[in-house]
This record gives structure tokens, C-alpha cells and sequence, in this order.
DNA sequence: TCTGGGGTCCTAGGACCC
DNA sequence: TCTGGGGTCCTAGGACCC
């Protein structure tokens, strides 16, 4: 068996918690730049606002219903996370961090797992706040689905038998009820089932959850894939997706961002992807890897009609497997170079560190790294800048942009051999 | 004027090998 | 001369998740 329990409204919920005042009114989280809506009250989702609506849109809804729109304050949210995972891992012996906002516990051996799933319920309320509600099922996808029926009942009254506000365990309810259940959720609520395979199955007169999980498993195989024939086996309650426990490290890692305005000129792409990088860098060395190619995009807005259209991206290779910040910066601004055009509007850059692997000891004493850039041990000045970054804030300290390092570099390359310049040269103290 | 960011997995097709 | 078929690896693209 399985419990999803996940935090209500996550991000506006966090911020009510400092702002107690901002209950009961329509709230809002924005994305960077305030660009798009990231969360929303159930006030803010009553007047009809969407998940991922463009702030733009709503914004006049400040004036005409007292809309509140927040920045995202993602270390905030990351803290509270931090705080609800540990006092939900006390719900069973095993469990999943899927999400900022939800977990998966395994629930084997567990007795009285509703009682408890309440128990853990009410002592993230008064410990941290936060709402939260569990579904139980025996697969992961009836358990997503548990915890819908948990959300409904408890903010649409009538909707489902009031037993099941908050705390949903499928193993409980009737086999009646579960099919009535299933046959009042449409397919697209169904985890695994997106816009596009909603569309299709629907014209196959698949509209609901238990006509999917009625559907014949070879036909969606062949039609969908073998990830659908998954999905359509666990709403038939067959396990086929295991716990998580300890995720694997990731196989990229990647900081992207969109531009508050459109960015034409080279050298401000250069210093935003070169920011890109020293974080993506960080993430890297955090995750103790090391990477052998540097991927770096940029585009203009898919949004803008009028706008003349630009995508492009390129590849670097390192020579070698690297999480030196230099390194990766050198090769990102190698990428920016080889993809700029001048006469665009750009509306998004990033960039994406590829071909991961685990920084080991062994590996480092077999490789004899040249240190070109600097006579000096550069792994020592990352960690340093690293511990730096994380005591004083992100970005306290970083790499000066690559078009600094590259001057810099040209002036290393011109420098007479009696001639050293240390690194202190381009860090850049904020 | 203004439209998020960071991931994963699967599949199809081409290149290459024996 | 006859010109097969299966396996693997890689990449791009599409789908999904929160």
C-alpha cells in the first residue's frame, strides 16, 4: 500500500503562514518575473483563475475582487518542505519526496494506516500550518487518485462522502463507490495522462478513469506505449511503479531562466548564461559529478507573433569531465558565441550540463588535470566559493562574467613566463 | 508591455557492426 | 555473383510530471 500525502496550495499556503492576514482572499504566486501564476488560494481558484495563466491577465482582479499576486520565495518554500517531509515520513517506514510538495510513503507493515494518516495530517496543521491531505491506495497512480477524492471532499462539500475529506484510502470504500469514483473523474485527471493522450483517448470514447482502466491492455499498448499500459494496470490496482526511496542523481542539471525584457545584444546573453552556468555549477558540484558537455540555448518568444522567430542551441564537448566553474564558463560563452545572431528579441536563455558523472577520488588522482588557468588547485577555490555562497546567500560571490574571464584570459596568454596572476582577479564580491 | 523552471522516460530512426 | 537480418548505440523529439 501506498500514501500520497501532499500540501494544499502549496506556495500561497506557505505564505499565509507569515501573512495570516492574506487568508481568506484571492492569492496568487508568480514565476520569475512575475510572469506567470505558480499557485493559487482556493479563493484565487474560485474566481477563475488558472494554474499557469499569465499574470497579465489576472492582474486586473486585484482591483475588482482584492487579489493579492506574490513573488515566489522559493527558499521559503523549500524550508517548509523540508519541515512537512520530515513529519510525514513518521506515517510509515519507506518514503518518496516526489515533489516540493508531496511525498509517497510506503506503507508496508503499517496497522491502522487511516488513523495514522489523520494523526500525521493534524500534527503538520498545528506544527508547520500547512494543509495537507492522503490518499491510499495499493499503486501510486489510485493513490494520486485517493488523494483527489481526499481534496474534493474536503473543499466541495456534497462532492464525495464527508469521511473522506482530507484522508482517502481507497482499501476502505466499496467497490461500488471506487467505480462511481472513477467514472466521475475524467481521464486527464488521471496521473501519467497529459492534455495531448487525454485528447486522443477521448476520441476513442475514453473519457473518464474507468473506461481507461477498462480499455483493452493490448490495444492501448500498441496505440500509446508502454507507459499508458502501465498506468491503465495500476487504476486495476497491479502495482507497477515502485517507491523511490533514494533517487537516483540526476542525469542533467540545468538553470534556465526567462528575461524580465528581451535581450539583443551579445555581451548581456553572455552574462546571463554565464550566471546560468555558476549556478548550474554549483547544483553540479553539490550533487558531487562532474560533467562532460556543456549545452547552452537561447530563444525569442514563442508568444510574440510579430516578433521574427530565433532558436538555436549548441553543444560543447569538454575534453574532459569537469565541475570547474571556469571551465564550464569558458565552454558556455564558446556556446553563446557560436549561436548569436544580432536582430533578435531573445525572451529565454539557459543552460544544461550534460553526460553527468560521479566526481570520485579514484577518478581524480587518475586524471592528471592541466590547471591552464591558474597554477592553483581549483577544486579547493570551488569548494571555498561554494561554502561562501551557502553561508552568505546565492551569488555572494561568483566568477566574474565570461566576458571578463575571457579578457582575462587573453591577458594570461600574453603574459611574460616570470609573470602570475591570481584568480582573485575576475571573482567578483557582491 | 506582460506568458515558469527543472526534470524524467520512451520511441523512432539512422548508423554501424557482424 | 548472391545483397539478410538482428543487435546496439546514439540522438532528436514528444510526452509527461510538479
Amino acid at each position: 500500500m501506498f500514501a500520497l500525502l501532499d500540501g494544499n496550495n502549496f506556495y500561497a499556503s506557505c505564505e499565509r503562514v507569515f501573512r495570516p492576514s492574506l487568508k481568506g482572499i484571492p492569492l496568487v504566486v508568480l514565476s520569475n518575473n512575475d510572469g506567470c501564476v505558480i499557485a493559487r488560494s482556493e479563493e484565487a481558484k474560485a474566481i477563475g483563475i488558472k494554474m499557469g495563466q499569465p499574470y497579465f491577465q489576472v492582474q486586473h482582479l486585484h482591483t475588482t475582487h482584492g487579489m493579492v499576486a506574490l513573488s515566489a520565495n522559493f527558499a521559503l518554500y523549500g524550508d517548509m518542505s523540508d519541515r512537512m517531509m520530515s513529519l510525514a515520513a513518521g506515517m510509515g517506514p519507506e518514503q518518496e519526496i516526489y515533489s516540493i510538495d508531496e511525498c509517497f510513503i510506503g506503507l508496508q507493515g503499517v496497522a491502522d494506516v487511516t488513523r495514522r494518516a489523520h494523526a500525521i495530517r493534524s500534527r503538520i496543521q498545528r506544527g508547520i500550518g500547512i494543509t495537507t491531505c492522503v490518499g491510499i491506495a495499493p499503486t501510486k497512480t489510485l493513490a494520486k487518485l485517493a488523494n483527489h477524492i481526499a481534496k474534493d471532499a474536503e473543499r466541495k462539500p456534497g462532492s464525495y462522502p464527508p469521511h473522506l475529506a482530507g484522508v482517502c484510502n481507497l482499501a476502505e470504500i466499496s467497490t461500488e463507490l471506487l467505480a462511481h469514483m472513477l467514472r466521475c473523474t475524467p481521464v486527464g485527471d488521471v496521473w501519467g495522462v497529459g492534455r495531448r493522450i487525454a485528447k486522443r483517448l477521448c476520441e476513442h470514447n475514453i473519457a473518464t478513469a474507468w473506461e481507461l482502466r477498462n480499455a483493452p491492455v493490448p490495444w492501448v499498448r500498441s496505440q500509446f506505449g508502454v507507459v499508458l499500459e502501465r498506468t491503465v494496470r495500476e487504476l486495476q490496482g497491479i502495482a507497477c511503479l515502485e517507491l523511490e526511496t533514494q533517487p537516483p542523481p540526476k542525469q542533467q542539471i540545468a538553470c534556465t531562466r526567462s528575461f524580465g525584457r528581451p535581450v539583443t545584444e551579445l555581451a548581456p546573453l553572455i552574462e546571463a548564461v554565464s550566471h546560468f552556468t555558476q549556478r548550474a555549477a554549483e547544483k553540479l558540484r553539490a550533487q558531487e559529478h562532474r560533467c562532460g558537455a556543456v549545452h547552452v540555448f537561447a530563444h525569442t518568444s514563442p508568444f510574440r507573433q510579430d516578433d521574427a522567430r530565433f532558436a538555436q542551441s549548441a553543444t560543447i564537448q569538454l575534453v574532459q569531465p569537469s565541475a570547474d566553474t571556469t571551465v564550464l564558463l569558458a565552454a558556455a560563452e564558446q556556446g553563446v558565441r557560436k549561436i548569436y545572431e544580432p536582430g533578435y528579441r531573445l525572451a529565454k536563455a539557459g543552460v544544461m550540463l550534460l553526460d553527468l558523472s560521479p566526481a570520485t577520488l579514484e577518478q581524480a588522482s587518475l586524471i592528471e588535470v592541466p590547471q591552464p588557468e591558474c597554477g592553483r588547485d581549483m577544486s579547493a577555490l570551488m569548494e571555498a566559493m561554494d561554502r561562501i555562497n551557502a553561508r552568505w546567500g546565492k551569488g555572494a560571490v561568483c566568477v566574474g562574467s565570461a566576458l571578463q574571464a575571457g579578457e582575462w584570459r587573453m591577458r594570461q596568454d600574453r603574459k611574460s613566463p616570470g609573470y602570475t596572476t591570481t584568480l582573485e582577479n575576475i571573482l567578483c564580491i557582491n
